[in-house]
DNA sequence: CCTTTCACG
DNA sequence: ACGTACGTGAAAGGA
């Protein structure tokens, strides 16, 4: 077999695809798009023509060879665009990191360093491939020599090939001629001058028949027509000097040494990170290569442990049983469709094992040896994400026992503003060692590959290097924690929650699906009614879901005036269309539209599809990693934004029913939770007295703020206040309160500075706590939840104000998220100590919903107001109301 | 995949 | 003069 050699001209390549891929920037406001561009077209060639050695050829910024020649001739040749310099340099250091030799010399031009280079590779007998975006190399075509142009183009890239035969077929001419067509029409891109007069087309017609620009001065009076006769007789000189420009140099004195342009392992993990860097996502998944081993998961250094597969019953009950010597371990169950496969566990310091399920050991026979060490009390766990395995194991009919620490919630409340809370986040931040991401490994989405597409050997250390990764990383979360002050957070706060939430995900909550059908069907009709009515009015169907639709219909067909807009056309949100209301019949339809549409999908459509169909149950996932300020987040279904505002939504809460008839639902919500911790962390006084007098809250800041008697607030002012209140806990601006009130920005301001005269310790507050944000960059609750805001430092006044607004509402829904957090553990513990047949089954925030057997109603209405309000001792009391339905809907 | 819209606290 | 409230999740359209 010849061996090939890829030689790819850097700038035309680059420069081609900066401008066939859309303008993309990494972090510093550097264009990716060349970079990206020039890769996708490298993996493609790769791709194709699997090449034994790889080089790419750039211009150095000194004058050239052919370039000073040219100088004297006619002044200085163009340069590559502005804007894609900052490219090359990073192109280079991609490069590098693929270990990608490149050609460079000073004094010649890439042009001519690739032509010397496929010239020398033909003469030893290897297959050249010229890559590049200029048709100028089209001349060193041959037999053995392949000119490959990609033109990247909407649908992805299309690459002409020429071999010499090909230039023949193609164009009509050897590619010695070739040169020689060049010096008639020149190349402005080049700076080649050309013929005035003689373009591509007769240039081509004059070499087919003369072969060369000599020979065609030779005869120039027969040459037709007669502009192009007379020019080139004039500019004689000037076509000369172009076929010296337009010439290849293919005797570069460089030494080619092939051995050292040999492609090898071109993704390894400096490029991957540098990819991630550069978010260079879709070439993530090129990192994965499960049929040979893997030197991702190889590479990475988790120092001393030591990896062992095991696949057999014996073999994996001697393991449990060193386990249980060793005393404490950890552990991740890994599944695939819904299914474990595996478990892996790290043990004793050094020990990863990872335990796979077979047709000779299956996973119900592994989980059954398995089952005696994760129920021991005395063995202590740690796992990552216990919520999860806590489902898979009660499959199982096993109850995990003795968890002493999960690292994802370690993690998360170490920094609650991360994304992810991975494996290899772990790794990097408490180990010190890079260790591949599940994505770079398995690749996502569609494409996801089984962990058992791996080597049996990377399998085991990618799946026991997790093990070991949380094992270690225990002990360095656990002295973050205490370093930070945040071991009663996440001690007697976040791990207790573990559980709680486990149980409310377990337990489920139950729908009326008859109901919800019922539900479905009339908003169905409804629906039928308004569309047609709003096809009518328009006098055309349209697809009324479709902003961009709805926008050409109101906007350019009716011409109603337009609000607002958006990035990419006009706005029709419902802020919008709500001003418009008197203009036009068809808005009020398409509002309409837009509420029952919504509560027909997203609530109807939408809870039918997460419906168990044996049991009526939807079962929320709740997640304690999300949020910024400690909440919790509900989905799949989310459970903390059903309907409640408007009448017609409303009526949805009547599907959610308790599970059987022996049971109620009791809402117990605190009242103004966020006002009363604001009134506590800023200490003041009067905001404290104001809720200790147990009046309405709002009507007090309303007769505070307005300087009326606290009985002649008209309803009005009170509403006013409400919005105050609110936008004081947003962290307040007068424009969006003078937009929210719709009064003047004077206005809104006025308000403003009358609350914060009356209760000046928030003004105190708000501004020690911006203060407190700048100095030592972040913010803390009252029971030491902590979230960095590096924007709070951001020269960009639009972050810096954001950050500001952060730090000063952070710290208030934070705390409340901190006492129902409490709260629900109490509740819970309490429910099980009493051994009471209710359970806890949902929180919205200040919301607890708990399931009430009917003969418990008193005790655990007691339950839950006593420990509601007795979770946190604040310096204003906590108030609950509480609630007792039949339904959902029937606890307001 | 990103944008728009809208449901909740 | 800047560009506007804090925290979420789901569905749909349209690249």
């Amino acid at each position: 077999m010849q061996k090939k050699i890829m030689l790819v001209d850097g700038h035309s390549i680059i420069n081609r695809a900066f401008y066939g891929v859309p303008l993309l920037s990494n972090a510093e406001g550097i264009y990716t798009n060349g970079v990206y561009g020039f890769l996708n077209i490298l993996f493609k060639l790769l791709d194709e023509d699997k090449p034994d050695y790889i080089a790419v050829a750039f211009d150095l910024s000194a004058p050239t060879f052919r370039h000073e020649a040219f100088k004297e001739y006619k002044g200085n040749r163009k340069g590559m665009p502005e804007e894609l310099k900052p490219q090359v340099p990073l192109l280079k250091e991609v490069l590098d990191a693929m270990g990608i030799k490149r050609l460079e010399k000073e004094g010649y031009e890439a042009d001519d360093i690739l032509g010397t280079a496929a010239k020398r590779a033909e003469e030893q007998g290897m297959e050249p491939i010229i890559v590049s975006g200029d048709r100028d190399l089209l001349q060193l075509a041959t037999d053995k020599i392949k000119i490959r142009i990609p033109k990247t183009k909407k649908g992805g890239t299309e690459i002409e090939d020429y071999f010499a035969k090909d230039l023949i077929e193609k164009i009509g001419v050897t590619p010695l001629e070739y040169i020689d067509v060049k010096a008639l029409m020149g190349d402005s891109s080049d700076n080649i001058p050309g013929v005035p007069g003689i373009g591509e087309k007769t240039a081509i017609k004059i070499i087919q028949e003369y072969h060369n620009i000599e020979n065609a001065i030779a005869n120039a009076d027969y040459i037709k027509p007669s502009r192009a006769s007379a020019n080139l007789k004039a500019y004689e000189e000037q076509a000369r000097q172009s076929k010296y420009l337009a010439t290849i140099c293919t005797e570069v004195p460089i030494e080619f040494d092939w051995e050292q342009y040999k492609l090898d392992s071109i993704m390894n993990p400096r490029v991957y990170e540098l990819f991630k860097q550069l978010e260079f996502k879709s070439f993530l998944d090129r990192f994965s290569m499960p049929s040979e081993s893997n030197s991702l998961i190889m590479n990475s250094n988790l120092s001393e442990g030591e990896y062992r597969a095991v696949g057999t019953k014996e073999d994996f009950e001697k393991i449990v049983q060193e386990i249980f010597e060793a005393g404490r371990f950890s552990f991740i169950i890994f599944s695939e469709n819904h299914k474990p496969i595996g478990i892996s566990f790290c043990y004793a310091d050094i020990k990863g094992i990872w335990v796979e399920q077979s047709e000779e050991f299956t996973v119900e026979e592994l989980m059954a040896v398995a089952k005696p060490l994760f129920e021991s009390n005395t063995v202590e766990k740690i796992a990552h994400n216990a919520k999860d395995d806590m489902h898979i194991l009660k499959h199982f009919g096993i109850t995990l026992r003795n968890l002493t620490f999960d690292t994802m919630i370690g993690g998360y409340v170490l920094n609650p503003t991360k994304e992810t809370y991975g494996y290899d986040d772990l790794s990097q931040e408490f180990l010190g060692q890079t260790f591949p991401s599940e994505e770079e490994i398995l690749g996502k989405g569609k494409s996801k590959k089984s962990i058992m597409d791996l080597e049996e050997k990377d399998r085991t250390k990618f799946a026991a290097g997790q093990a070991y990764i949380i094992y270690h990383s225990e002990k360095q979360i656990r002295k973050k924690l205490k370093e930070n002050n945040q071991e009663q957070l996440y001690y007697e706060i976040e791990h207790p929650l573990i559980e709680v939430l486990f149980s409310m995900e377990e337990y489920g909550f139950k729908i009326d699906t008859k109901k919800l059908k019922e539900y479905v069907t009339e908003l169905e009709e409804k629906i039928d009614i308004l569309t047609k009515e709003i096809y009518d009015i328009a006098g055309e169907e349209f697809n009324i879901n479709s902003p961009k639709q709805l926008g050409v219909i109101l906007f350019e067909k009716l011409m109603l005036p337009m609000g607002k807009k958006t990035k990419t056309g006009y706005s029709t949100a419902a802020e919008v269309l709500e001003k418009l209301r008197n203009k036009h019949i068809i808005i009020e339809k398409i509002l309409e539209y837009r509420q029952l549409i919504k509560l027909k999908t997203t609530y109807g459509d939408g809870l039918f599809a997460v419906v168990n169909k044996d049991t009526n149950k939807v079962h929320s996932t709740f997640n304690q990693t999300i949020t910024a300020t400690g909440r919790i987040s509900s989905t799949e279904p989310n459970l903390q934004n059903i309907p409640i505002k408007l009448e017609m939504g409303r009526k949805i809460r009547k599907v959610f029913i308790p599970s059987d008839e022996d049971y109620l639902l009791l809402d117990a919500d605190y009242s103004q939770i966020e006002l009363r911790v604001l009134a506590h962390i800023a200490q003041d006084e009067t905001l404290i007295h104001a809720f200790r007098t147990g009046e309405d809250i709002h009507k007090i800041t309303a007769s505070q703020v307005f300087k009326v008697p606290f009985d002649e607030v008209t309803p009005r002012q009170r509403s006013n206040a409400k919005a105050v209140n609110f936008g004081i806990v947003y962290g307040i601006g007068a424009f969006s309160l003078s937009q929210d009130l719709n009064i003047s920005r004077k206005e809104a301001e006025a308000y403003i500075e009358g609350y914060f005269e009356k209760y000046p310790n928030v003004r105190k507050y708000m501004d020690e706590t911006i203060k407190q944000a700048r100095e030592q960059g972040y913010v803390t609750t009252l029971f030491g939840r902590r979230r960095v805001i590096p924007d709070i430092s951001s020269n960009n006044f639009t972050r810096r104000s954001f950050g500001e607004r952060v730090a000063m509402n952070t710290p208030i829904q934070g705390t409340a998220a901190d006492i129902i957090k409490i709260a629900m553990i109490k509740v819970f513990n309490k429910l099980k100590e009493k051994n009471l047949k209710s359970r806890l089954i949902l929180q919205v925030h200040d919301e607890l919903l708990v399931e009430v057997h009917k003969d418990e109603v008193d005790e655990v209405k007691q339950i839950l107001k006593h420990e509601m309000e007795h979770a946190a001792k604040l310096d204003v009391p906590l108030d609950v109301d509480m609630h007792l339905g039949k339904t959902w809907f029937e606890t307001k």
